[in-house]
DNA sequence: ATGCATTTGTTCGTATGTATG
DNA sequence: GCATACATACGAACAAATGCA
């Protein structure tokens, strides 16, 4: 049950602190293999135990190999081993199956709404509308190799694309259903970058802790003619998703 | 006293629900700026007896209008209608005082930090380095009138750039650093963009709620002959601050 | 639905070593 | 030597999030 001590015990007379020493002793057992990507760790209390020393000498090397990236710490649950992040590279052209498979992993996606509703300020402004136009919006959860990646909501007018729920309702996918509705391409013309705390039920469909950060990206796509088609609001899990940019 | 009731009662039978209704009437007077930006709203207990509905309803409104970054609420204040956003354009040649003043601001900054030291893993990978190579490291807090913005560290291989120690000191700026190094020119290669809770003295600096998350930018510059010349690590508070990429 | 145990997060206080001037 | 500041380390207690019976 007790993990093995692979290290030996801590020098406290070698001018190297403490907790140092536990980050090189985690690091070490990570780049072995010792501790898989995803395994969670001993708790603070059995490191603290392991080590000989206070909780807070762990907690410091913790924070270290957090803001590092090779660990994630959650309250209430542990710390773990961090996954690999998936990297969004923001591009002219950008498909959320073409992303996921770019990365080696298998796209999936979950329709969670698909109505046409009036057009609030953030989206008529978009989309170039009066507030309050018919709009239709769709929203789908993006998985990658079944582990959520994305929350996007979708939106398109109505009077522009007339059909378009229709055909997102027979096809799921904003590619398709663009295509049905006579856009055969369309291009990003901006992307705007922030973050939140997620509200309402996102950690939970996200499957992510409440107190990290969502990414969330607004994004503007236009026809090949260059007018507008699409207001694109997708929500992603921090440090799951980070968002590349490469001119 | 009380602020003018400028929209009718809500209709109660009309599919559309009352907190929805509650939403389009207060983007509404804001978009006509009878809500100056900056302003304080009604307290719920305001909104309650103007619309005749209960707090209840109003906080799912206001919590719509918080999502959707048009109003700012504050524990224990008050309901506020949200500044505008500073953009932060990622552009191939980006400088911070020529973004501050394209926005009409005045830029100002703070050193807080300037010695040599060593590479870890995240630095050394990005600037082409082996783990504890000496590497010059600047932080500094950007301010745009007076308001923080940014808190950036900049990273600068010794070797490559001897001398930039001294010209930072000198400076304060790192573009007339790199020039006074023979770096006369230098753009970006790529940015990462990620988000994080604020750790240590970080809100502090940036005059921030400690639960707001920070956009964390990673960006990587090279001089014109594509050599590595800097890796910066800037942080910005949201939602003061987006970041906007336009091809 | 409710309480309980587990785990991380936060804040006190205390003590010690080290670098600085 | 001395005073000061700072990082390190330990101890105790409580808050907050999670999972489970």
């Amino acid at each position: 049950m007790t993990p093995p001590d692979r290290t030996g015990p801590l020098s406290r007379d070698q001018g190297v602190t403490l907790w140092r020493q536990i980050v090189r002793a985690v690091e070490t057992e990570i780049a072995a293999g010792v501790l898989a990507v995803g395994a969670k760790l001993p708790t603070e209390a059995q490191f603290a135990a392991r080590f000989a020393v206070n909780r807070h000498t762990v907690r410091r090397a913790l924070e270290e190999l957090s803001r590092n990236g090779l660990v994630r710490v959650e309250q209430g649950r542990g710390s773990f081993v961090a996954e690999e992040s998936l990297d969004y590279e923001v591009m002219p052209r950008t498909r959320f199956s073409e992303w996921i498979r770019s990365h080696n992993k298998e796209p999936s996606g979950r329709v969670l709404e698909l109505r046409e509703t009036a057009a609030d300020g953030i989206v008529a402004a978009a989309l170039g509308l009066r507030l309050g136009a018919r709009v239709v919006r769709f929203e789908r959860l993006g998985l990658a190799d079944g582990l959520p990646v994305s929350l996007s909501s979708h939106h398109f007018s109505t009077q522009r694309l007339p059909g378009v729920l229709a055909a997102l309702d027979e096809t799921g996918s904003v590619t398709a259903a663009l295509a049905a509705c006579g856009v055969p391409d369309y291009l990003r013309q901006s992307t705007r970058v922030t973050a939140r705390l997620p509200q309402g039920n996102e950690a939970e469909l996200l499957q992510m802790p409440r107190n990290r950060p969502l990414l969330v990206a607004e994004n503007v796509n236009v026809d090949r003619a260059g007018s507008v088609v699409e207001f694109a609001l997708s929500r992603h899990p921090t440090p799951r998703v980070q968002i590349v940019f490469e001119p």
